[in-house]
DNA sequence: GACAAAAATGAACATCGTTCAAAAAAAATT
DNA sequence: AATTTTTTTTGAACGATGTTCATTTTTGTC
C-alpha cells in the first residue's frame, strides 16, 4: 500500500524538522547547518532534499510549530486575564515577552529568516501569523468603538508591531534596546500609554 | 614618508566601504560577497583583508555611515518641527519611517546585520546609536515631568522601539506588518496615542 | 641601480547548500 | 523463488563563499 510510503517519509520529515528545531535552539538560526540536522536526524545528506525543498523550507517548517505554540499560549493569556481591554492587553503583552525569552532562538528566527531574492514565503505560512493580531483585535475595538473596521485592522498591527518592536531590540541586546532586567516593566508602560492614549482620543 | 602610505591605505579603505555600500544597495546585505566588493573597488580578493579586519567590519564601517547621516536627518527633522513635545515626536517618527523608505537597504542592514557567535560589536560603534535615543529623550522628558532620569532612558528607549517596530515589520513587507501605504498614518497615530496616554498618566 | 622592506596579489583551502549518478531497497512479475 | 522493474536512499562531487598566505610586485633607501 501506498500510505505506508507516505507515513515513513511523513516519518522522517518529522525527525528533520524536530533536528533542525533542536539545532536552532542550541546554535540560533545562522548556525542551522544541512549536515548537522540531517547528521542529528540520522539520515543522509541528500534525503533532505526528498522531504522538504530547501532547508529554507525547513526553517518554516520550524517557524510553523513555534507560531501554533505562541498563539496556544497568546489564546491562554487572554482567557486568564480579567475583562477590561487594559487587563487583556496587559496579559498579551507580558506572555508575548515571556514567550519571546522562553524560547529566544526559535521566536527569533520567526523574524530573522530571510528566503532568498525572488521566491516568497507560501501563502499557508503567511496566513499563520495571523493569530498574532486576531487575538488583539477584539480588545482595541472595544478601547476603539470610535474606529471603522478598516481602520482598526491597521492600528491592530501597528499595536503588535509596537510591542514587537521593544521585545526584539530587547532581546538583540544590543544598541538601542532596553536592558532586559526592565523589559518587562517597560511593555507594562507601554501598554499602560496606549491604552490610556486609545481611551482618550475616543473621547473626543 | 610614512603618511603617503596611510593616506593610501585610506583611500582603499574608502573605496572598499563605498564598495560595500553600493553593493548592499544593489542587493541587500545578504547579497554582499567580497569577491564583488573587491571588483568594484578595483583591488584584489586578498587587499580587502588588508584593511579590515572582516567582511563583518566592512559592513560596520557602512552602518557607521548611515547611522551619522540619519542621525543629521533626525536633528534636521527636530529643528523644523514646532516647539511642543508633540509636534516634535511627530517630525522624528515620520522623519524616521521616510529616511528608512529612501534607504531601505542601507537602514535594514543596520538592524540584520550579525557578527558570528562570541564576536560582539565594537564599543565605538555602539555608542554611535545613542543618537537614535538622544533626539527623543528632551521632548519625552517634556511630556512626563514626573519620571525621574533613570526612568526618562528606559521609556525613551521604549518609545523608540515602538516607532522602529511599525517600521521594520513594515518594511519587510510580510506578514502581521502594515501596508507600506498606510505606514506614515499609522506612525502618525501610534506616536498621537503615546503623546495622549503620556500627558494623560502624567495628571494622576 | 642594487638591495631591503612593505604591500598587493590571487591561487588554494575549508565550509557551506545543493545535485545527481550510483547503490540499496522495495515492489512487481514470471 | 528467482528475476526484473521501480522506488528510495545515499554520499561523492560541484559551485559558491569567506579567509589565508606564499609569491610577486611595488616602494623606499643607500
Amino acid at each position: 500500500m501506498s500510505t505506508a510510503r507516505e507515513a515513513k517519509k511523513a516519518e522522517l520529515k518529522k525527525r528533520l524538522i524536530d533536528a533542525a528545531e533542536a539545532e536552532i535552539i542550541e546554535h540560533g538560526l545562522a548556525g542551522l547547518k544541512a549536515r548537522a540536522v540531517t547528521a542529528r536526524a540520522g539520515c543522509a545528506l541528500g534525503s533532505l532534499y526528498t522531504v522538504v525543498e530547501d532547508l529554507d523550507m525547513l526553517v518554516i517548517e520550524v517557524n510553523s510549530r513555534t507560531l501554533t505554540e505562541l498563539g496556544a499560549t497568546l489564546t491562554d493569556a487572554v482567557s486568564k486575564a480579567g475583562d477590561t481591554p487594559q487587563h487583556a492587553l496587559q496579559a498579551l503583552a507580558l506572555r508575548y515577552a515571556d514567550f519571546a525569552i522562553a524560547h529566544q532562538p526559535l521566536w527569533l528566527s520567526l523574524f530573522e529568516h530571510r528566503l532568498p531574492e525572488g521566491q516568497d514565503i507560501p501563502e499557508w505560512h503567511k496566513q499563520e501569523h495571523a493569530v498574532l493580531v486576531e487575538v488583539i483585535a477584539p480588545h482595541l475595538a472595544k478601547l476603539r468603538p470610535d474606529m471603522t473596521r478598516e481602520a482598526l485592522i491597521l492600528r491592530t498591527r501597528t499595536t503588535f508591531a509596537a510591542v514587537h518592536g521593544v521585545v526584539y531590540l530587547a532581546l538583540q541586546g544590543r544598541f538601542v534596546g532596553v536592558p532586559m532586567e526592565a523589559l518587562k516593566s517597560e511593555i507594562a508602560g507601554l501598554v499602560e500609554t496606549l491604552t490610556a492614549g486609545a481611551a482618550q482620543m475616543t473621547k473626543d
